[in-house]
DNA sequence: GCCACATATTTCAAGCCTGAAATTTTAGGC
DNA sequence: GCCTAAAATTTCAGGCTTGAAATATGTGGC
């Protein structure tokens, strides 16, 4: 009776198994590399040329497509931030005089925030800005693999709560 | 002479050419999305589970790599963050007792950190972890899509400096 | 009308992050 | 042996971010 040697347990299955959770690991770390890359580059240039940064363009895009404005609870929940962030962003955002809050009839909690004339000529100078530095700094994905990759992604990001393993 | 008509300017042109640059930034959006989604879990339960934060994770994963630690300008290249960033965060692994900083034989101005006995088995600890959660939260992810989706993040993040145009 | 609970928001402490200015030390030129 | 520039690090101000606690207001039952 030779002990069964144990070696390396199982080849076939270590290159099969195994390497999906160090595979899935590496996909997430090169995400993580990817996504700092772009930020670094565009917090970058918002500061240096446009003396702002992301989480103010990001409030400003939100209330972009919203004319009459947004509670600071809806704009929390869309960007998915706590409320507390907002509250910075947006009183930075007033002080330049880019956004205006204002009461709301009926619910004195209630605070309902609003692109000024200046801060929707400001954002629509800074939109074209960035989907023109978005666009070069992606410049070598190609028009096939767009759609998949943005499609994966999206799988990853959607909530995918309560469907049926654990959460 | 009747006016051109500009209506639409060019549809075919509208429907290949425009959507490549909505598309890159369609694709940014679900990246950001995705990867904020991910950063968000990890941090929680390494909050409420392991008392700690990912900033911190990082920077044990970079040491426990290296036994005989790295320097602090070696960490932040590493972890492409500030050397003022590092400081802080070195600093607070020190008093949790998880590294140390020793001075460099041949360089008072260098400081060499290294993982701490209980930095080292805390973090393997936190690994196993980290591994399992990133696998369950890509579980979505086929063998099959893994590898492209590594290359394309990949080429994203790889610093495409002084190539041929700008930059 | 009052009370308990829920909602909308702000405040706060702690940590993360950056870029710029200081500090300390090293290295080279003379 | 000095002096200047470079290198390694820390310090600092300003801003972002979270989660928890505080404030203020609204709502429903009684």
């Amino acid at each position: 009776m030779s002990a069964p040697e144990p070696r390396t347990p199982d080849r076939a299955e270590e290159a099969a198994r195994a390497p999906l959770s160090k595979q899935r690991l590496r996909l997430w770390l090169r995400m993580l590399e990817a996504t700092r890359h772009i930020e670094a580059r565009l917090r970058d240039e918002l500061r240096t040329e446009h003396d702002s940064t992301l989480p103010r363009f990001d409030v400003l895009a939100a209330l972009y497509r919203r004319p009459a404005g947004l509670r600071m609870s809806e704009l929390s929940a869309m960007l998915k931030v706590s409320n507390g962030n907002v509250t910075g962003i947006v009183e930075r955002l007033a002080g330049e005089g880019h956004v205006e809050r204002l009461r709301v009839e009926g619910d004195r909690r209630a605070m309902r925030v609003r692109l000024t004339e200046d801060g929707r000529a400001r954002f629509a100078e800074m939109a074209g800005w960035h989907e023109a530095r978005v666009n070069e700094l992606l410049k070598d994905i190609t028009a096939e693999e767009l759609d998949p990759a943005i499609e994966l992604l999206a799988r990853i990001g959607r909530d995918q709560h309560d469907a049926d393993g654990r959460d």
